[in-house]
This record gives C-alpha cells, sequence and structure tokens, in this order.
DNA sequence: AAGGGCTTCAACCGCGTCATA
DNA sequence: CTATGACGCGGTTGAAGCCCT
C-alpha cells in the first residue's frame, strides 16, 4: 500500500513549463504569497499544475534572489568543503550560498565540481605517494603511510544511506565524502583534535579520528601531510568548523557580506579553530562537532565523558 | 553536413519529517 | 496517541544543446 499521490497526475501538465505558465505562478506568488499551501496554489492561480511542481518552480527558478549559474572560487570551496565534512545535504550547503538552491548545488557537483575534485585527489595522491618514499625509512612516516593505504571504508559512518549504484556520475557515496575530505587534510584540525573531532578525517590524515584521545595521541607524532597541489587554492586545509561554527554560535559576521568566506588568508583559515578554543568552552565545541556527525556521537560522547549521549536539543537543528 | 556521444540542468519521484486535527 | 496531509529533501531521469569525428 502506497502513499496516496499529491495529485492526479494524468490530468495536470507535466515537462518543461512555459513562459505564460511561469507568469502566471510568479504573478501569484508575489501577489498572493504562497498562502502556505502549494497543493491548493496552481488552483488558486489558474495553473493546470502539480502544487510540488509550482513549488519546485518556483523555489528553483522563479524566486527573484536565484542566481544561476557562474559560481566563483569561494563558492566552489564552500561547496567541497561541506561536502567534504557533511555529505550530499544540499539544502544546508545551499544555505550557505545565497541565491544558491539545493537544486543548482546538487547539478553542480555532480556535473562540475565533483570531477574537479577527483582530479585533485587523483593529484594528492599522487603527491601522498611521492612523500610516503620520502619519509619510509623513518618510524615518524609510518603510521602516515599506514593511514593513506587504509581503506576507505573507515568513514563508512559519515554517510549512512546505501546509494543506489545506478548511476557512477550522479550517485554520492559514503567514499565521494570521505575521499574528497582527504584532499585537504588540516593539520590545524588535528592539534585541536581534542576538541573538534572529525569522524570523516581518514587518508592523508595520519589516522581515522575516531576517538578524541587516538587524534590527541597521534597528533603529538603528527607528520604534516603535502600541501594540496600549487593553484589549487580553494578549501585548502580549512576544517568545516572554521566556517560552520560561527554561524551555528550566533556569530553575525558570518558569512560575510562581500569579503571572503575564509578569512584574509590561509593563515587565517588555520588559525580559527584555536581560537574559538580561546572563544568557548571546549565542552561546546565538542557538543557542536557532534552536531556534524551526528551518526558517530556514542563514540565521541563516551570518550569526552559526557553524561548525555546527544548533544542537547536545539543546539544543532539544522543538521539533524 | 550528419550523427553519435557527452554534458547540462530542469523536472520528477518517492520517502522522511513535521504539523495538526 | 494516532492518522492524515503537506512540505522538504535527496536521488534520478530525460530532453535539449554542445562537441567531436
Amino acid at each position: 500500500m502506497g502513499r496516496a499521490p499529491c495529485c492526479d497526475k494524468t490530468s495536470v501538465k507535466r515537462g518543461p513549463w512555459s513562459p505564460e505558465e511561469d507568469d502566471l505562478l510568479r504573478s501569484y506568488v508575489q501577489n498572493h504569497g504562497t498562502g502556505g499551501n502549494w497543493i491548493a496554489l496552481p488552483h488558486k492561480a489558474g495553473l493546470n499544475r502539480c502544487g510540488k511542481s509550482c513549488r519546485l518552480r518556483w523555489l528553483n527558478y522563479l524566486r527573484p534572489d536565484i542566481k544561476h549559474g557562474g559560481y566563483t572560487e569561494q563558492e566552489d570551496r564552500v561547496i567541497c568543503s561541506l561536502y567534504s565534512s557533511i555529505g550530499s545535504r544540499w539544502s544546508i550547503i545551499a544555505s550557505k550560498l545565497p541565491g544558491r538552491t539545493d537544486n543548482d548545488v546538487k547539478n553542480y557537483w555532480n556535473t562540475k565540481l565533483k570531477k574537479k575534485a577527483i582530479a585533485m585527489q587523483q593529484q594528492q595522491q599522487q603527491q601522498q605517494e611521492y612523500y610516503q618514499q620520502q619519509h619510509s625509512s623513518g618510524g615518524r612516516g609510518r603510521r602516515a603511510a599506514a593511514a593513506a593505504a587504509a581503506p576507505r571504508s573507515q568513514c563508512a559512518s559519515v554517510q549512512p544511506s546505501p546509494a543506489s549504484a545506478s548511476s557512477a556520475v550522479t550517485t554520492a557515496s559514503a567514499s565521494d565524502a570521505c575521499s574528497f575530505g582527504a584532499m585537504y587534510p588540516s593539520p590545524s584540525a588535528l592539534q585541536a583534535a581534542p576538541v573538534l573531532a572529525r569522524y570523516d578525517s581518514t587518508a592523508a590524515a595520519p589516522a581515522p579520528l575516531s576517538l578524541p584521545q587516538q587524534a590527541s595521541s597521534l597528533a603529538a607524532e603528527f607528520v604534516p601531510p603535502a600541501p594540496p597541489p600549487v593553484g589549487a587554492s580553494w578549501a585548502g586545509g580549512l576544517p568545516l568548523d572554521d566556517m560552520f561554527l560561527p554561524e551555528l554560535l550566533g556569530d553575525s559576521e558570518f558569512p560575510p557580506g562581500d569579503g571572503d568566506f575564509f578569512g584574509a588568508g590561509a593563515g587565517a583559515g588555520l588559525l580559527a579553530p584555536l581560537l574559538l578554543q580561546d572563544r568557548f568552552p571546549a565542552a561546546s565545541l565538542q557538543e557542536l562537532s557532534a552536531c556534524y556527525f551526528p551518526n558517530a556521537p556514542a563514540e565521541m560522547w563516551a570518550a569526552a565523558d559526557h553524561a548525555h549521549a546527544k548533544p542537547p536539543a536545539g543546539l544543532c537543528h539544522s543538521l539533524t
């Protein structure tokens, strides 16, 4: 027994919208608003369309503040950084990009950015191999080499959804998120590991940070990995927390209206977690980190010796 | 010029979540 | 507490345009 359809699909028009339909919908919404009921809207607006179709058309195309195409380097970096940390939660990612819709961001990632990421990952792996060869004789390099050789499944918990494998291009898998996140390892993320443990940090990082204590001990013998390729400025070494925490914490300066999301330069980005440690109690930052990775809270919370298994309600509503 | 393959992106589908009666 | 309906989201599809041979 399935769900009742939202409308009679045989009697409503489907497919591409005509300019006349666009005008009808636009003028109706601008004059009357959505009325909080998309199902009833097409009838009121004189459209022979499904309510969901109207909603999608308005949200993804007709809204006056929509930007189409022309993604900037900054936007690329935001998308990549967030994707590496939270996976394919396009609505959250799009909410950090004014004028962008989840559908647009999703399409952009699937058609362009993902390829760019894969190419850069391959480049990074080549650098890693070279780097491992240079350090293979010393003890300090062994853990990094072992971690680099570790299977990707270490981060499978980041993206629990076993996405269909029917489309190699469009499917956003756990390994995508994980491997791309690994492209930009951040020494600062490890230095701040007891506070900002990242559950998707693998591969180029010394080891999966499944436990803050492990991360802490690893940080002590951490060998900085190869830097991102020259010219690959976007998302370089920026933990999600650097750009996300301020907003969740109510920092009104995020995102900057016309500036660089990542601060004045790489140094500013790398310093952000440490500055946050100064500004907020470690417990609060642990709670917020847990919000990013709701699929793996137990380990971290147990390790952090918290009385509760979950962060306080309302702390991270937009991500859970 | 033709046509086959590739890319892009608007639109659809189905499910999870939430609000409300 | 439960049922129902609407919304919102992520995954997927397919038509149109582009590119290459």
